[in-house]
DNA sequence: CTGCATCCGCCTCGATACTG
DNA sequence: CAGTATCGAGGCGGATGCAG
């Protein structure tokens, strides 16, 4: 039970330390996604042993990280979410993000894929200043997978469930919506194979995913 | 030699099979501050098993991530450094190094520490709003490490070795110069105590340190 | 002396089985 | 559903050996 340190007088190794471990900052992943319970946290880290996965809840739950409640919406059941200081952990997280994604493009395709790790990159890739002037609220059904994304004064947003007033709703598969954000795709490919179904403003859509697909760094060390 | 992955077509879980393994980000870390060589790194990476230090140095050239090279100043030696794939891996680095200094506070003494790891800090707190109008340059001697910080139209420039043009110069200790950073001790007491000794303008000295010292979130929201 | 490679004991990890 | 217990395999840490 005594944790292994890099005993280091640096906030990197002391971050680290409670990090650091394998799997633990996908666990953070999945709770800035959303709170998860137990089980839905071992679906979406597979490899992950149980015992493992209840150790590194209750060392982070310790650490002030994570928190478990209960959760009343859409039904009564307890969930693991981020604390206050675990949510200050998106930073990184994106950071990390970013950097990762372009390793990304020669994957094999048999690893796990879920939609809602391109909302992370989404996220990461953002650029407030390419999002000036716009203002635009898109819902997506991806995969089964409902969201909204709204581009709002240089803000975004991505939320889980329906959107309020969307200008458009956008219905595709995870691979599309995937190779798309990362730039792999153009969206009139994507459109022409008929993997892209677009409920109300085609215009709304192409203008939002020039905001949201992947650019590489020269392009935007350019815009800022 | 077989990897351990994650296996999953997310860039965090990506990027994390890269430089999630232990001590890998350490070693990232180390050369952000300068090129070194194998010796070097193995110093201040205490406790790393020099077999591991070989291979994940291996492993990262393989990647692209660092790069050895024949540096010829000030001697002549082989020393690793990070290609601009590697030089990437600052902002996560810095993020990750903000987010974990909050855990700093209560650590051990007997913890190894270096005064390159402040500089880190004092990269990762840097908020240039605070640097507006300012340009000052400062030269540093820390337990004999010579850098300069210098500061001007909201940037912020870390270099190992002495100034061209420094308007002070300070002579402090390790353990002060953290403290003073890390918002555990304020300027005035560690002057009082007579650890800091400062050559040239006094005040830009502390008008520097106003800017470099790490502020807590809430401090620095109301700024921006 | 630097820059690794080899060997070995141990701790962490991953998979399965099991319990409240 | 939410974990705990167990155990084999592999990554890690320390000591040592060796070549340039």
């Amino acid at each position: 039970m005594k944790k292994r340190s890099y005993q280091q007088y640096c906030p990197l190794a002391t971050g680290l330390d409670i990090i650091g471990q394998r799997w633990t900052l996908l666990i953070v992943r999945e709770l800035l996604i959303a709170p998860k319970r137990y089980k839905a946290l071992l679906e979406n880290l597979p490899g992950m042993g149980t015992n493992l996965l209840a150790e590194r809840l209750k060392t982070l739950m310790n650490l002030g990280v994570i928190e478990q409640i209960v959760q009343l919406t859409p039904c009564v059941s307890k969930v693991y979410q981020l604390t206050d200081l675990g949510q200050e952990l998106e930073k990184p997280v994106l950071a990390l993000t970013q950097w990762g994604s372009q390793f990304l493009k020669k994957k094999p395709p048999k690893f796990l894929f879920r939609p809602e790790w391109v909302l992370i990159v989404i996220k990461a890739a953002f650029n407030p200043q390419k999002a000036a002037y716009l203002s635009i609220c898109c819902e997506w059904h991806v995969d089964g997978l409902i969201f909204y994304i709204r581009v709002d004064e240089g803000r975004l947003e991505i939320k889980l469930g329906a959107a309020e007033n969307p200008v458009a709703t956008v219905k595709t598969d995870g691979p599309s919506f995937a190779a798309l954000v990362l730039g792999e795709s153009r969206l009139k490919d994507i459109i022409v194979k008929g993997a892209f179904k677009i409920t109300g403003s085609g215009l709304a859509v192409v203008r939002m995913m020039q905001i949201l697909c992947i650019q590489d760094s020269h392009t935007q060390s350019e815009i800022a």
